[in-house]
RNA sequence: GGCUCCUUGGUCAAGCGGUUAAGACAUCGCCCUUUCACGGCGGUAACACGGGUUCGAUUCCCGUAGGAGUCACCA
């Protein structure tokens, strides 16, 4: 049977690296098979709905490459795909006025104030409670009464006390829970729309997914569903449980927390490629030590048994480092076009842009990164004489200072300022004096760029900031090492 | 607190009864070098604890501890 997946996220905001990670699994899960990956969108919480919220999904997913077979506007017959939509075709209801007939659900017309005093414990600031039960002791005149006089309801499961239910997890395998423990969940809710805990079986099954993909919050709910299943005689789908990603804390990642959106990592530079095939890895390893996936690679290698059970550390630095070894494998023509913009904004000044593009390239891990290694070709910053002293080159203050005003009358003649021209003068200099390239290397970069770390030799520096600027930042190095 | 799940280095992780317990990020050191970086090489660093089972446990079982998730008319 051909596999069927889906994305169910709810529209309320931007998209975290978590939920992003969900659908890219249960887009995996399906295309390695060869199935079908369905997007559906869950706006039944009409408090939470956010206005464009529906377009931020489907743009993550178009920029995350992951394509969707069924969907809103992609209906191969087995939608609507909204399910606000469906709940005017009145789907839901007519599936819980079923449960109803068959005992499995009831009518409640317990209002919020009953419900509150059913609130037994505060742990953590979290109220804990659970239904009595209570409207099931209705009689059906009672009932039929209540509802003739139009008193709100809601439908809720009819869930035994007694017994046991065991449902069974590809990954986590047969999960055992007692019955008790089982609250009877709204199915629907005074508004007419669905809860989530009933319109994802509904939908699930009238939509023929066969792997339900989801994140382990889900995990100790998972019973409820299977009563559902099994009270309509419906076949229980192959559940996978994603293990969570969490913050440095072992926090789970969520919107609430103010945890990156994976807008907010796009807005800070990386990838969509690199945050792909990053969190790809979080919780997912292949058979080999392979860790740069192509999406391609990443649907023919992804064995959905190979997911871990315990939770992943969303940890940023690697992340960067995989942008970093993205950014060194794009071609020259794809990284200008970016690093351009960014790179003449930085600098003003007449300057040989694609070589500075060029040189930045291997040394940055996001685009951000580039105005910190470049600004010094801009404005000299102010630096501290102290690092003229370096203790592999053998050089201190004096020797630097030496070395600066021998060269600088060779450099105020010089008008080659190719670096191949500015190179033979330095390493000729060095030699008359029997130094070592070093020596005199590390004093002239370090007056030319204020910096100890430059992304580029001191020549080539040189070379880009042409003979007026490189001769006055010399001269400001002197006049810095003698006072 | 009840229930459920999880537990290999700081982090991601391989391992599925017998291994010198991989690899990657980070970190440290060395080499290369016109500094840093890039690249190359190497180092530090882990099986939470206690019982079993077994000739033999990181691996299987049971406890303990720790962590997480969940307990809504949110998903």
């Amino acid at each position: 049977m051909k596999i069927r997946t889906r994305f169910a996220p709810s529209p309320t905001g931007k998209m975290h690296v978590g939920n992003l990670r969900s659908a890219l699994y249960e887009y995996l899960i399906a295309k390695h098979e060869g199935g079908d990956f369905i997007i559906r969108i869950e706006d039944t919480d009409r408090e939470r709905f956010v206005e464009g919220a529906v377009e931020i999904i489907y743009r993550t997913l178009e920029k995350a490459g992951i394509h969707y077979d069924e969907g809103p506007g992609r209906d191969k017959g087995l939608g609507p795909y909204i399910q606000s939509e469906r709940k005017e075709q009145g789907i839901y209801l007519q599936y819980a006025k079923e449960l109803i007939d068959k005992g499995e659900a009831y009518y409640c017309f317990c209002d919020a104030e009953r419900l509150k005093a059913l609130k037994t414990e505060i742990v953590e600031g979290k109220e804990i409670s659970s239904y009595d039960k209570h409207c099931l002791g209705l009689t059906a005149e009672e009932t039929a009464q209540k509802l003739a006089s139009g008193c709100p309801y809601v439908i809720r499961q009819n869930n035994p006390q007694t017994g046991s239910t065991v449902f069974r997890d590809e990954l986590y395998g047969d999960i055992t829970v007692d019955n008790a423990e089982l609250d009877d969940m709204i199915l629907i809710k005074s508004d007419g729309y669905p809860t989530y805990n009933f319109a994802n079986v509904v939908d699930d099954h009238l939509m023929e997914i066969t792997h339900v993909v989801r994140g382990n919050e889900y995990l100790s709910s998972s019973p409820k569903y299977n009563r559902l299943y099994q009270a309509f005689g419906w076949k229980v789908p192959t559940y996978v449980h994603l293990p969570l990603i969490t913050d440095a804390e072992h926090k789970k990642l969520s919107k609430r927390s103010g945890h990156s959106s994976f807008e907010d990592l796009l807005d800070q530079g990386f990838l969509p490629e690199a945050i792909v095939n990053f969190i790809a890895l979080l919780g997912w390893s292949p058979e080999s030590n392979q860790e740069i996936f192509p999406l391609e690679e990443l649907i023919s290698q992804f064995d959905y048994h190979r997911i871990s059970k315990s939770p992943a550390v969303f940890d940023i630095g690697k992340l960067r480092w995989m942008n970093g070894e993205y950014l060194k494998a794009m071609d020259e023509a794809a990284f200008r076009s970016q690093a351009l913009p960014i790179i003449k904004q930085t600098v003003t000044r007449a300057a040989d842009f694609e070589k500075i593009a060029a040189m930045v390239k291997t040394r940055i891990e996001l685009y951000s990164d580039i105005p910190e290694l470049i600004g010094f070709l801009e404005h000299l910053p102010d630096y501290d004489p102290e690092i003229y002293t370096h203790k592999k080159m053998k050089t201190t203050k004096e020797s630097s200072l030496e070395v600066l005003k021998d060269l600088l009358p060779l450099l105020e003649t010089q008008d080659d300022y190719t670096n191949d021209a500015l190179y033979a003068t330095l390493l000729h200099y060095a030699e008359q004096h029997q130094y070592k390239n070093g020596y005199v290397m590390w004093p002239v970069r370090t007056a030319v760029s204020g910096k100890a770390m430059t992304p580029a030799g001191a020549t080539e520096i040189m070379e880009l900031l042409g003979k007026a600027e490189t001769v006055q930042r010399i001269r400001t190095g002197i006049r810095l090492l003698e006072q």
